[in-house]
RNA sequence: ACGGGCGUAGCUCAAUUGGCAGAGCACCUGAUUCCAAAUCAGGCGGUUGGGGGUUCGACUCCUCCCGCCCGUGCCA
């Protein structure tokens, strides 16, 4: 049974560096998901969208590349998907502008991210935060995509790209694919500060790629349970971060060696941070070492092959979304 | 384009009539701790958006420029 493969697109912030988090509760999926043979993998990291942000210009480019570098780094292999800066695919602007026409003004002005967005920048309410689901859709809608990886916090997103193919097809005759919303169940990566889930703007994780020595450093001076003052004290897992990422990186015995050894203070928290560092620079080694090999042209070699392929997919359907409008 | 508001440490903001530019948070170091956290001690941090002027002395007053916000207008 030679089945069609699915056309799968996600887009990613261009945040620069990759942090664990991102690995674990993202990339690590798409490498899967890429691997899959059922599966037509397009990647594209989101340059266009950075800019409803104020950013400078300065560092933009090279935190564009370093999530490219990243994501290859991580084991996607260019050569069976697609890796591509959103930038580059000028035919997005073009589709921008046409799926503009069949967007409703009221669901961008009510839209959760625009309000959220125009309270977090209210010196920089610019139209682009507005017209961010449209460029959105435009990503997505423009290759076809029958499954879109999101995040609870797109799903809306999602939803609105569903809103606008479904009006276009309503209005031009059936033209866009409708696209699925592909949730994996999604995990939190706490920061190591123990305020919150790992974030880049926090400075509270470490990089994929990063040395042992490195994210020992950080491991090490690490928030724990503070009910822990002394090594003799007894502590909870679940009030330390460094027991929820054992969870997610540790082999189920270990787990319950940290956790029961935590609990009646059979062993200290260097040891329990030691023993996850241990795990860690396994799971990570392959990132590390790819990331090692890994040079600029390489980086370069990979967007522009990705761009190529993505933008065929693109010129097609512009070309026929045009013609329907009436161009 | 006009009118109004604003611009001070990474962030939030002080600074009397014109009188030594400060605090909190964040960050770094030390004490402490199995490591952290908390606490204590110390430290870093500034061309006060920029130029010019008045003055013994300007964050403060005058002037011009830059940038942002709000309102109004003009052109398309």
């Amino acid at each position: 049974m030679a089945k069609k493969p699915k056309t799968v697109l996600s887009l990613c912030r261009a945040t620069g560096v990759l942090h664990l988090g991102n690995y674990l509760g993202a990339v690590r999926d798409f490498v899967a998901l890429s691997e899959d043979p059922n599966a037509e993998c397009y990647f594209g990291i989101a340059d266009l969208h950075a800019l409803t942000s104020l950013t400078d210009p300065e560092k933009l480019r090279p935190a564009t590349r370093q999530v490219a570098r990243d994501y290859l780094a991580a084991g996607i292999d260019p050569q069976q998907s697609a890796l591509f800066l959103q930038s580059d695919v000028k035919e997005t602007n073009e589709l921008f502008w046409l799926l503009c026409n069949v967007t409703a003004t009221g669901e961008l002005l009510r839209s959760k991210t625009y309000k959220e967005m125009s309270d977090k920048q209210p010196e920089n309410v610019n139209a682009g935060l507005l017209m961010y689901p449209v460029l959105m859709a435009a990503d997505i809608l423009g290759p076809q995509a029958d499954l879109v990886p999101v995040g609870d916090d797109q799903i809306t997103h999602l939803e609105m790209a569903r809103n606008i193919a479904k009006r276009f097809n309503h209005r031009f005759g059936e033209t866009l694919r409708m696209p699925a919303p592909y949730r994996k169940s999604s995990i939190r990566v706490p920061g190591l500060d123990g305020k919150g889930k790992m974030s880049k703007s926090d400075g509270n994780g470490f990089g994929i790629a990063e040395e042992p020595e490195a994210i020992w450093e950080k491991l090490r001076v690490a928030y724990t349970d503070p009910a822990r003052q002394r090594r003799t004290d007894p502590g909870n897992p679940d009030l330390c971060p460094i027991a929820t990422i054992h969870r997610f990186v540790s082999p189920k015995d270990d787990v319950e060696k940290i956790e029961d050894g935590c609990r009646t203070a059979g062993i200290g928290c260097i040891d329990c941070k030691k023993i996850l560092h241990g795990h860690l620079s396994d799971l990570l080694a392959p990132v590390r070492a790819r990331n090692q090999k890994l040079t600029d042209g390489d980086v370069s070699d990979a967007l522009a092959a990705g761009a190529t392929r993505v933008r065929t997919r693109f010129q097609e359907t512009v070309a026929t979304v045009r013609e329907r409008m009436g161009l």
